[in-house]
Order: C-alpha cells, then structure tokens, then sequence
DNA sequence: TAATATTGATAGTATTACTATTGTTTATGT
DNA sequence: ACATAAACAATAGTAATACTATCAATATTA
C-alpha cells in the first residue's frame, strides 16, 4: 500500500498553488534545498530559476515573494508534524507517555515515514530550525496572523497543550508550555551546533540528550 | 552621584568606535529606533542616513553592514543585562531568591535605572525581542562565533547556568535551562503581543503571568 | 478546433548594498 | 596661532535585488 498524505494548505500563501503542477512542485522542492545552501537572506528568486531552469518571472506567478514560500515551507511542515504527531499518540493512552512522543517526533527528524513526498522531512526540518522564526518575526504578523498564515503552528500546539492539561489538568500554562517545547526542540539543536556552550550537549553527539532534557523539564513541571 | 556605565564592545563589530563621537551615538541611538520601527528587513543605511541627516557613506565608515550594526545593539543589550543581573544577585544568598531576580531582570525592562545611557533600555528591549535571534540565526554564525560576537549571550547565559547549579548542584543540563530561559523570556513575550494564542497570558495584561510561568518551570525543574 | 491557461523570453524600474573620490570642516598638538 | 591629521559631507557610480509588464509559444480542455 501506498501511503500518501496530502497536506492542504492556506490559499492565501500562494497565488497560484505550487502542488498542482510539476514546475510548482520543483519550484517548492528546490526551493527548500537552495534556502538550506545559501540561507534564506542570500536566497533569491533570480537565483532559483537559474538552479531549475525556468525564469524570475514565473516563479512569481506561484509565489508573491520569498518570504511567503518561507512561510509555505515552514507551514507545511508544522502539518506535517501535526499529522506525524497524531498518529504517534493512537492508542496510547498514558498522557506521560504521550509527552515522550510528542518529544521524540519534534526533536528527531523522521526515518522518512512519508519520503514518497516531494518534501524531504530532514530539509525541512533543517530550514524551520535556521530560518523557522524568522516566518513570524516581521513586522507583518498581525496582517500574516489575521490570514490565518500561522494556523498550523497554532494548531500544533493546541494539540500539544490538551496532551499537557492531561498531564496535569490544575496546570496553568498549558499553551505557553508547548510553544516553549516546539520552540526549543530547534533552537537547543541549532545551539549544540552552531553555539554548543549555551547547551549541555556535545556537538558531534546525537539528538538524545535533548530528548532527555526536554523530557525532564517538561514533566517535572508538571508534576502535581 | 552619577552613575554611568560604560559598555565596552568587540572591537571586530564596528569599524570605528561609534561610542567615541556624538555621530557614532546617533547612528546606534536612532539606528535603533529606526530598527524597531521598519522592522530589520526594510531598515537600510540609507534611510538613517536620511533621517540624522548624515550620508550612507558615513554610515558604512562606523558599520560594515546592517548585520553588524544588530549585533552590536543585541551585544549592548546583553552584556547590560549581565551587569544589571549582577547587581541584583548581590547580598542575596538564597539561590531560589536569585533565580527569581534573574527572571524577573530578563522579563522586565527595567525601571530605566542607568537612562543617562544613550541607549535606551525599553528600545533595546524590543529590539532584542523582535530581532534578536536574527543575530545568530545566519550562515556566517560559525565566523561570527569565532571572532567571539555572540560573547556576551554565552557570559550571561553561563552566570544564569552557575546559579541553576547552585539551586541543583545535581541537575544535568544548566545551560541549556539558562538558554531556555533567556529565549522563552523574549518568545513569550512576543507571543503575547502578537500570537496570544500561543500562550496562556492575555495581550492587555503585564508581564508578571510570564514571569511566574517561567519561575515555576525553572524552579519545579530544579526540584530535588 | 477554438478558447484558455501556462510558461518562456525579454525588458525594464526602483531600491538596496555597497565602494571610491574629492573637497571641506573640525579637532589636536606644538 | 598654525600646521596637520582626522572626520565628515557631497557626489558618483556599480552590481545585485525585488519586483512588474508584455508578448509570443506551447499545452490543456471544452
């Protein structure tokens, strides 16, 4: 059986929808990879055409700027996420044993469960953790946020805080606590890389000690 | 008495000392406002230039880039942070009690206690907030590292992860719960002007629900 | 087969992110 | 008080960026 996800997603980031067409879906793909190689400052259009052989202007048919396929991206991976979560969490019923899931599924990039995808997991999962932050600090998130371009990460961690309240249903910070977990599961790896002194980790070691630190940290604080 | 405290910075972050003339503090003092009103994206040289009155050209004697001008305000911002934590942890014995202030000096801009600075720190505040991780979340971080620009975010962090130890001489992983800290003292922050719904705090409120959020993660994962 | 949508090719504009040059003002040292 | 160096203003120029517009060629679909 082949498994296919189809991740939909907000109108608004596209003007014309990139999943819908060969170029659109290379325009999406090698987009991802030139951001990761040259950081998303250095990225431009211009420079995309010329990697997949088509030309500036019609990249801007598919996409208004480079920020919205930034937020494209990074959009779909926090559905992706929702989704890898959600069926990491069935039929478990143990809501500590839920948190280390969800733990494990936001820290470790997947063994490429749903690689028939034309996103790579481990790309992506690399782009939201340099450039992840920068789809919402701008000085257009209230209009970014009014069309509703932050869905999914809310979405995310609306289902990460009803597994918190299960938890600890007295605890009083349930939201503030899963965008704490999602926020550091990238920024602690992108410290053991780029910046190991702010971590307890080792750079050439694996993602486990984060695991282990977010784990800790998150129950521990919600014990009763 | 007046105090004032100088704030001595890497040398490699400017090209000339902007603290040595009265049109080097003016391009930090309204470079600054100026980041905070465009937003960094659509600040340019060229447009402070217009608004102190003074050329592009200048400008780019005192600052190679717009980058390097960010990393120069986030490095004032944080080693004034250091220095303000400093003085808050003095006479104090009770490692709890310090942990408190720690909290309580990242959350809140201060009661601008040295404003004969020409920095201000409200301003400098909200540019770390908003601008903050686009200090280090580039492909030139490993340079930059090297050439010790992230110094004064590694001090603070490693004065924070010292008192972590000092409340749980036993705990694993100080620095990663100091570097938490710091970030989600910003995040949070942001979240609550502009994605409240990725926090439990309401956006008209003050800052005392984040820190007492963070106060009862840090100290209930510190528990022995 | 006609109509329509998609892409390619080309061109053009305003702005950005710089560098270089030259001349004028300002500070400093004797 | 005067020379000399440093700081700054004024101007000009360049390559790249971030777009927009037009028109023709090629698919797609009705």
């Amino acid at each position: 059986m082949e498994l296919s996800l189809r991740i939909t997603l907000n109108e608004k980031l596209y003007l014309k929808n990139p999943e819908e067409s060969i170029l659109g879906r290379k325009i999406v793909t090698d987009g991802l990879k030139l951001i990761n190689t040259l950081g998303f400052e250095d990225f431009t259009f211009k420079k995309l055409a010329q990697a997949i052989e088509t030309t500036e202007a019609t990249i801007y048919r598919y996409f208004e700027n480079k920020h919205r396929l930034l937020v494209y991206l990074v959009n779909w991976y926090w559905t992706y996420l929702e989704y890898k979560v959600m069926i990491q969490l069935t039929n478990i019923t143990d809501a500590k044993e839920k948190i280390k899931r969800i733990i494990s599924a936001l820290v470790i990039p997947a063994s490429n469960d749903f690689s028939n995808q034309y996103i790579g997991e481990k790309e992506v999962f690399d782009l939201v953790m340099y450039e992840g932050s920068k789809s919402y600090l701008t000085r257009s998130v209230a209009n970014n946020n009014k069309d509703q371009l932050f869905k999914p990460y809310k979405d995310l961690c609306a289902r990460i805080s009803l597994v918190i309240t299960e938890v600890n249903p007295k605890y009083k910070y349930p939201h503030s606590l899963a965008s704490t977990l999602v926020e550091m599961s990238h920024a602690q790896k992108f410290f053991r890389l780029n910046l190991p002194s702010l971590t307890d980790f080792a750079k050439d070691k694996n993602d486990k000690s984060i695991v282990a630190f977010l784990e800790h940290m998150v129950l521990e604080t919600l014990k009763k």
